[in-house]
RNA sequence: GGGCUAGUAGCUCAGUUGGUUAGAGCGCGCGCUUGAUAAGCGUGAGGUCGGAGGUUCAAAUCCUCCCUGGCCCA
């Protein structure tokens, strides 16, 4: 009679399934978490251990996340919480930026879809809407990142609007003031005449214009060539009412001049015979067909670089402009149109200013609020630049005429092109100089702190080191004002008798506890003698209405995050973003802390690169190549989405789209389905089958030596940031030598074996501590299917010391111990695996030819040189090989047997095995048949169904 | 236009100070298994290393130029 053995097989059994469902699992597991208090556990666990603290850069509150912040989120989350395993006390605070234009904006935008003007609403009641505003959005990111499988302290943020931030947001600016840091300047913003005010980038709009040209001659005065002796420098501008304002000539050093002689002119040239013109070659011929010159004779070339030191003379000089125009080198100055050098009005251009800046030129303030020259520009007080209307004044005929009249007017002309305009009134805009509040680099050495400071950082690439100290060393002062609504007001008074800085500290002070209790909304909202006390008379001062630019605010998160919260600690242990934040916020904190505290508020700083679509572009709405990550959540699973930010190498662009997430879904089933085949072998396993190393067999050992390598290279890459290597190491770990190989060989003794025997005791010993490791090593990344997996472990194990936590998360990467290391046998099995290889090889050779379809029908024989008929001793080679026999001969292969290339000396002849077929096991062996009591069972088998009750 | 940076198989990435037929995993084709089964195993085919010059006995690796991207400035 035949018997169903099949219920003898200890076939893998678990609950966890081969098909994650992560959409509908991962809220579950957040759930858990949530009752669990899982953040709350994770400090008190952590308590007393060295803090690891990275600092959250804020993102912005004004809309659902997208992939980016999906990347730089899941990134932190995994540097969090695999510093956490690896024994620090890594708290997380997430943080908000909340004020700023593009909020302002959309509540204007409301206003404007009203009919209403917001310059008609009560300043605290503005603010309070754009504050109801990013309160709402910042409520939707904590939602949407939390999705992301994301932890930390949700449930007490920072941001940038509490009142304690504003608080020490002023005190910061307030400590700029103190140590002189802090001044008054002026610098040119695009300016409305007929709103009267400065418009942001954004509010610009830009359409065709006519504006007046004018060609005009500087007087060569101190040349620093000869060959300019007794020339003039052309300029051309297509805004001649910034004639007043010049101070300075542009050229390009690369460029090539000329000095031409004037010959004959044609009637109406306001050309002279015999004059010298320096003009760039390229632009020579155009200059003197527009001012009508008919012939002219070519004197000297050179480069612009030879103009350095030259000095000329204000076109006005005499008039009042008795000013030496120096010629300074400008990176900015092309040859397109003009003629090769640019005038240079400090007050009137962004170019200018920053050059003017850099050689130490005053900015000059010529026109005011409405567009009209100020009462002490000589020649042209009171002239508009544009009327109330928008239309062109009188300044531009003005300024020309004059010109003329000196003799400076080469030639004028009208030029159609692209100028900017004001969105609201669609009024032309000027660049006008206006006041402003700066920090100097200079003043406190901040420069050169702040160099010292990246020095001392550790920047991660190390690219961004050499990026932020360019930027740093060539940055003009940082201007900090902002005149606007939404934000941290720069709560300063200015004595009106003298320009001076009111610094009492007793009313700084003053201001900050009122801010502290009530906002920085106080600052409009309350009379100016609340915060000045009794000591001064509001009457005397006036009081800042500029708000502070956010990257200031920003910039000073260190002070009120990092330095107020116990938990926390300064400096932070790393800062994280994209490497845009070199110029934003790594720039404004590390100035912003070298100012008042004299070193960068981080140790270390990583950045990321951008997220592109699969072709390497970037995502736009028009490309349709947007990826969502709430998408992502909605069809793969969070899980899937951490696994693509380490799959990728973050520190360059990174791409997706659906073949990229389809690829990280596939590396995610083998990861899953490994830890799936533990959790089956496993079924039922209890601490008492656990085997010492020494009792294991070699296989079990390679195993666990591989577990001391990987141990040890995960912590290093881990601790490197480097979680690609971590994690393709992982995957291959599972993949090449897990799956493919241990597993495979293990399977008939997990199935098959007694279950007191040694070895299959030994196997499910190794597969504990694979369980126990992967767990631990994926929790970081896959930290929904690391805690499914670990919420399925054996229920005999989790009184043991190191399956005894609640949730994965609140583990430490287990202990590998060293001793399991053996280089030795390492050494050996490598060995082993290649003889491995040639007998695969031609096992699909039989395979391919019908004669054998599962290896174990083969019995080859596997010819080999002595050394490794040695190696093979004390190896059941045909386990390792999975067929049913294997016969293993010292010598040279016959003539036709199965070779490799790269295993020399190792041949296989193929061979069917003898015997009857194991009906437990599957293995073919003679043996099969000579037990009574089982007779379709190989000895093995037979002996494991005896000991089994009630068989 | 400037600063930084990238371009190796369909995809994600390795490739040590220049040195044998450029590697891995995934995907793909074929086969096996049907006791991890919407899984597992084996095996095979894929690359003129962005392009063009140059240095060298030897270049994916060094130099120059170009092309195509990205971030930040102008």
């Amino acid at each position: 009679m035949t018997r169903d053995y099949k219920p003898t097989v200890f076939l893998p059994r678990t609950d966890f399934p081969m098909r994650g469902g992560l959409p509908t699992k991962e809220p579950e597991l957040l759930k858990r978490w949530a009752e669990l208090d899982l953040f709350a556990r994770m400090r008190a666990e952590s308590a007393g251990r060295p803090k690891f603290i990275l600092h959250d850069g804020p993102p912005y509150a004004n809309g659902n996340i997208h992939i980016g912040h999906a990347l730089n989120k899941i990134l932190k989350d995994v540097i969090v919480r695999s510093r956490q395993m690896m024994g620090f006390d890594s708290n997380y605070v997430p943080g908000w930026d909340c004020h700023g234009l593009p909020i302002e904006w959309k509540i204007e935008e409301k206003y404007r879809a009203a009919g209403k003007n917001k310059d008609e609403v009560p300043i605290v009641q503005f603010r309070g809407e754009c504050r109801q505003f990013a309160e709402h959005w910042v409520g939707v990111q904590t939602e949407e990142f939390k999705r992301l499988g994301v932890e930390g302290d949700w449930k007490r943020p920072y941001t940038t609007m509490t009142f304690p931030a504003e608080a020490q947001i002023a005190r910061e600016i307030h400590k700029f003031a103190s140590n002189g840091g802090l001044y008054k300047g002026v610098k040119p913003v695009l300016w409305s005449v007929v709103e009267k005010t400065a418009l942001a980038d954004a509010e610009v709009e830009y359409h065709d214009h006519t504006s007046s040209t004018i060609f005009v001659r500087f007087p060569v005065y101190g040349a620093a060539t000869p060959e300019i002796d007794e020339a003039t420098v052309v300029i051309w501008t297509t805004t001649p009412w910034t004639m007043p304002g010049n101070r300075a000539i542009a050229y390009g050093d690369e460029i090539e001049y000329g000095v031409y002689k004037v010959g004959a002119v044609a009637e109406g040239s306001l050309a002279v015979p015999g004059e010298r013109l320096v003009l760039a070659t390229a632009l020579a011929e155009s200059v003197r067909e527009q001012a009508k010159i008919g012939s002219w004779t070519l004197l000297h070339k050179f480069p612009g670089a030879k103009l350095n030191g030259t000095l000329c003379r204000h076109p006005l000089f005499g008039k009042g402009y008795d000013f030496r125009v120096p010629m300074l080198p400008g990176e900015f100055v092309t040859t397109e149109a003009g003629t090769g050098f640019v005038h240079i009005a400090p007050g009137h251009g962004e170019d200018d200013f920053h050059l003017g800046m850099a050689h130490g030129i005053e900015v000059p303030r010529t026109v005011g609020e409405d567009g009209s020259y100020y009462d002490c520009v000589p020649l042209f007080a009171g002239r508009r630049v544009y009327t109330d209307e928008g239309k062109p004044g009188d300044a531009n005929n003005a300024v020309i005429a004059a010109i003329q009249e000196a003799g400076g007017l080469l030639h004028r002309d009208r030029l159609r092109h692209s100028y900017p305009h004001s969105w609201r009134s669609k009024a032309p805009l000027i660049f006008r100089a206006t006041p402003q509040w700066f920090i100097s680099m200079e003043t406190n050495g901040l420069r050169a702190t702040a160099l010292e400071a990246i020095g001392n950082t550790q920047w991660v690439p190390p690219q961004g080191e050499n990026r932020i100290r360019s930027m740093v060393e060539t940055r003009p002062d940082w201007c900090i004002s902002r005149q606007r609504a939404w934000g941290v007001p720069i709560a300063l008074f200015v004595r009106k008798s003298d320009g001076e800085i009111l610094k009492d500290p007793a009313v700084f002070e003053r201001i900050a506890g009122i801010f502290q209790t009530e906002g920085s909304d106080a600052w409009f909202a309350r009379p100016a003698q609340d915060f000045l006390g009794n000591a001064y008379d509001a009457a005397d001062f006036e009081q800042v209405r500029d708000i502070v630019e956010v990257w200031f605010e920003s910039g000073s998160t260190h002070a009120f995050v990092l330095e107020q919260r116990p938990e926390l600690q300064w400096p932070a242990s790393l800062y994280l973003e994209g490497s845009d934040q070199h110029r934003g916020w790594f720039h404004s904190s590390l100035l912003e802390s070298c100012g008042t505290r004299g070193r960068a508020p981080y140790d270390a700083v990583l950045t990321h690169g951008f997220t592109l679509d699969e072709q390497g572009r970037k995502m736009s709405k028009s490309l349709g190549n947007v990826v969502a990550p709430q998408q992502v959540c909605d069809q793969y699973g969070a899980d899937i989405l951490r696994l693509w930010v380490v799959g990728t190498d973050y520190t360059e662009d990174q791409r997706i789209g659906p073949e990229i997430i389809k690829y990280q879904a596939d590396l995610y089933r083998r990861l899953r389905n490994t830890l799936r085949y533990l959790l089956g072998a496993l079924a039922d396993y209890s601490p008492a089958e656990r085997l010492e190393p020494a009792a294991m067999p070699e296989l079990e050992r390679w195993v666990l030596h591989r577990l001391v390598e990987m141990d040890a290279h995960v912590r290093r890459t881990v601790e490197a940031y480097d979680f690609h290597a971590a994690f393709s190491a992982i995957h291959n770990f599972c993949a090449v030598e897990l799956s493919s190989f241990y597993f495979d060989v293990r399977k008939d003794s997990l199935y098959c074996d007694a279950p007191g025997s040694d070895r299959r005791r030994a196997v499910r010993t190794v597969m504990e501590h694979l369980l126990s490791a992967l767990t631990a090593w994926l929790a970081p990344v896959l930290c929904f299917t690391a805690e499914e997996a670990w919420l399925q472990r054996p229920e005999s194990l989790r009184g043991e010391p190191d399956w005894s936590a609640e949730s994965v998360h609140l583990r430490l990467f287990p202990g590998i111990p060293e001793s399991w290391r053996d280089d030795a046998l390492a050494a050996k099995w490598a060995g082993v695996r290649d003889v491995r290889r040639v007998v695969t090889g031609a096992l699909e050779l039989e395979r391919a030819s019908k004669r054998i379809g599962s290896s174990l029908q083969a019995n080859p024989t596997v010819y080999v040189p002595a050394e490794v008929k040695a190696l093979l001793a004390d190896v059941d080679f045909a386990d390792v090989c999975i067929t049913s026999q294997i016969t293993v001969t010292e010598g040279t292969a016959p003539d036709g047997a199965f070779t490799l290339p790269d295993v020399a000396g190792v041949g296989v002849v193929p061979g069917l095995a003898e015997g009857g077929k194991c009906e437990r096991c599957w293995k073919i062996l003679p043996e099969v048949g000579t037990v009574a009591a089982h007779p379709t069972l190989c000895r093995r088998c037979a002996d494991a169904v005896d000991g089994m009750p009630g068989f």
